[in-house]
DNA sequence: TTTCAAATAATAGTATTACTATCATAAATA
DNA sequence: TATTTATGATAGTAATACTATTATTTGAAA
């Protein structure tokens, strides 16, 4: 028997649910690699379908546009790191080595998860990089997130914030701190391999180095 | 006699420079207010030509494109922060004091400079905000550095970074704790208004929260 | 096995966007 | 006065972001 790690998605994201069909699963699958490619501003539903081997129309009957669509393997993304998280943190109490393991977990290059056939997780996490932002920096953030599309970054904000207050009961920014190491994973390793002079990691190009700022930053700032 | 800040910018950005004549401080006037009111992605040339007056192959003129439209006021306004800066910090020897200002000029809400005619800062801060972030998060980020253009982004992260070092001369990461400060002071503001549960800021919605949580960020992390 | 509904494929069409090109005219300058 | 330069007016194109229609396939219920 397979395992199968199935993430539950916000139905207002879709019009025909992608997990259902060969199709949708192509759909998922190949936004992905494009959507890593040429970046999200380049990516087009006819080019998408081009990629697939279906039609414009085919892939305009499970997602409205392309930016529900993106919002969509974001929300993917964030839902399968909350499980890695509960999965990872599992059996551990030291809530010092939970924080640190969020820290890696944000900041490290992910492997592709086998148990999720058509996604691949490293894609996914250098989309996240470089177009994570994009999903609610927009005009209609107050409409979508009346609709809910980002409780999946909620959730995981929440509790990552848990973990914080366990550290220190008293610390009194948990969900900004939260947030800002959610972010600041991604945009350090943006900075890192394009921006090189916004960071102090020019050097080695090297993850660890994001890990072990992040960690000073963060517990230093609890530890007060 | 008037004075006139002028701030120098990079002549790759436009074709025709606008400071040089009325449609062109047009161009950046009704820019600004666009962006500002539907968000960039809603902003075209087109709906640019018609608030001014004029016809879009007159705003083809002075700029190629919007992209580069948006990081010409994104990098005026880092030079005029910059200028503040300098101002502000002037004549300060405690570099406490000094990256104290920082955070303050960075977090909380401008005022429009009026020794910048067609220029509205408060409106500029806000863009900065919600899309700041999208002048470098682009396919085309390497080539855009190679061009200088994120060239005073870069120079106000150096100088915050040599505030930081002033300091603490031993700290390891300055210029990621400055681009972190930068980055976090808007996106703080941006979840404060927003997606405030990504926050510890929900109630108050004021900037002056946003500058307690930085300070102790900052402060609790370079002295080791 | 038929039948019937659902999913998909194929094709066409529209409004908007992001440009480029051309030509006439007004203003500035030599 | 001649001439360069900026602007205005208009047109046109390829691509994007959709919507609509019809035909075909597939797979499950009757």
């Amino acid at each position: 028997m397979k395992l199968e790690l199935q993430i539950k998605m916000n139905p207002s994201l879709y019009l025909r649910d992608p997990e259902q069909s060969e199709l949708g699963k192509n759909i998922i699958k190949h936004s992905i690699q494009l959507i890593h490619d040429n970046g999200f501003e380049a990516f087009t539903f006819k080019k998408l379908a081009e990629s697939i081997g279906t039609t414009e129309a085919g892939v305009y009957r499970y997602f409205e546009n392309k930016h529900k669509l993106l919002v969509y393997i974001i929300s993917w993304y964030w839902g399968w790191i909350q499980f890695q998280l509960s999965y990872q943190t599992n059996n551990i109490s030291d809530p010092t080595i939970k924080l640190k393991k969020v820290i890696t977990l944000l900041s490290k290059n992910v492997e592709d998860d086998i148990t999720t056939g058509h996604v691949d997780e490293s894609l996914l996490h250098q989309i996240l990089i470089s177009e994570g932002s994009k999903a609610y920096l927009t005009n209609h953030v107050g409409k979508d997130n009346k609709q809910q599309f980002f409780q999946p970054y909620k959730d995981l904000c929440n509790a990552v914030g848990e973990i914080i207050l366990e550290c220190n009961p008293k610390y009194k920014y948990p969900h900004s701190l939260a947030s800002t190491i959610i972010e600041m994973a991604h945009l350090q390793n943006f900075f890192m391999n394009h921006l090189p002079s916004l960071t102090d990691f020019s050097k080695s190009k090297n993850e660890s180095e994001i890990i072990k700022y992040l960690e000073e930053l963060v517990f230093n700032t609890i530890r007060v």
